[in-house]
DNA sequence: AATATTATTGAAATTAACCTAAATTATTGA
DNA sequence: TCAATAATTTAGGTTAATTTCAATAATATT
């Protein structure tokens, strides 16, 4: 199997990749991770020998299909796990990212899919980011930004864009989670704020929150 | 915190001194541990440094209180982990040792707290072996070896003396686990065997097994 | 095209956890 | 009691994953 370290220089790279759809360069890397560039070619060096990432000097890396599936299962693992302690061990879904990125590291196949079946074979996680079924599948929602709704339409919000606790915590705050209906009253182009309305009561949300919520519009 | 390798070297000192009562010698934990004696004369003085252990040279080591309390956090969670891929996943008693031993170096305090809560704080681990609760105090049993019965007496399996598959696999064939009663038919001189009878079957068990299972007489 | 900026690499050093081989200390049994 | 044997420690290395720092390559700016 491979060390933690591998399998975190994997994910970074996964992630970076999501964003820019382009090469993956090792300073962006680097920062990710918050280690020194020269760590990363070493280790970007290693994973390329191991075949899990196509690496050009100069230009970045991008992840094989070995790579692809190592992540996959990590992300299976993370978000099963999140799962587990936010439905059954009582967890708030603000603080379960760091545990999960301990226990994703445990490689049993079999404590994984016992896990999977134990939690009814959930189909997202707690922040609504699709869980990899055994053959690394997962079904992606149609989902749009609520910063790009139209005034007067109403969703259901099935994800958000930023794990940050912070950000998780102003929406408990403000009583908004998986499952909330809101409606988009109207956009402030005053300010670039978004006037919603959320169990009978009228918030003013920032650009920023706007922007890292992900809605389901309603079937009709 | 203290490290994997340095919570393993914790570990292996405890069960020595279990069984011996003595100093615990270099070499018996690197027989334990599968090490060689130099590294762990290495690892004994970075202990000692961090007063988890007495190190006297070429005497042994003794655990300090501190050394204690670290071990004794492993126990609950090994125990506890134990006891929820058993009760919750539905994993064989002798299927979980390895697990255990990986889940077990997760350090959250809050996680063991919530799913030793989850768990509904169960005093016995799938094997019989005393859970320690959140201040490191555990309840030990009366408890007896089979061996140590006398013929025609009967008691209930509380605990078992190895954890090994291989031993477990086979009290699972003759249908014995946790709450089986046994009650001794006779000792039989001539092969040091031990006639027996589980639920309404006799089985003639080897002295090997019989020291190795523990009960609990009946309440009469 | 020349220069400035940013990204990448190589070399040398560090830390934790190991190892082997040699030296030292403890034990024991003739 | 003392020499042989066993156990332990020390000394000196190895490996994985880092770091820092200086040199070089690629890209962007004027």
């Amino acid at each position: 199997m491979y060390s933690k370290a591998e399998e975190n220089y994997l994910k970074a790279i996964f992630k970076i990749y999501e964003k820019t759809g382009k090469h993956v360069h090792t300073n962006a890397i680097a920062l990710h991770l918050d280690n020194s560039a020269a760590s990363v070619t070493d280790m970007v060096q290693k994973l390329s020998e191991k075949n899990l990432v196509n690496y050009t000097k100069y230009k970045g890396v991008l992840l094989t299909n070995e790579g692809k599936k190592v992540v996959t299962g990590l992300i299976r693992r993370h978000r099963l796990w999140e799962y587990f302690l936010v439905n059954k061990l009582g967890f708030g879904w603000d603080n379960v990212h760091e545990l999960a990125e301990e226990l994703e590291h445990i490689h049993s196949e079999e404590l994984i899919s016992k896990l999977d079946e134990y939690l009814g074979m959930p189909k997202y996680d707690p922040h609504g980011d699709p869980i990899p079924n055994g053959e690394g599948k997962y079904s992606m929602r149609t989902q749009l930004l609520l910063s790009d709704l139209v005034a007067g339409q109403m969703g259901t919000l099935v994800g958000v864009g930023d794990n940050s606790s912070s950000f998780l915590k102003h929406l408990d705050h403000l009583k908004i989670g998986i499952g909330t209906q809101i409606k988009l009253i109207s956009k402030v182009d005053f300010d670039d704020t978004f006037l919603v309305e959320v169990q009978g009561k009228e918030h003013n949300l920032s650009a920023k929150i706007a922007s890292n919520v992900r809605v389901k519009m309603f079937d009709r």
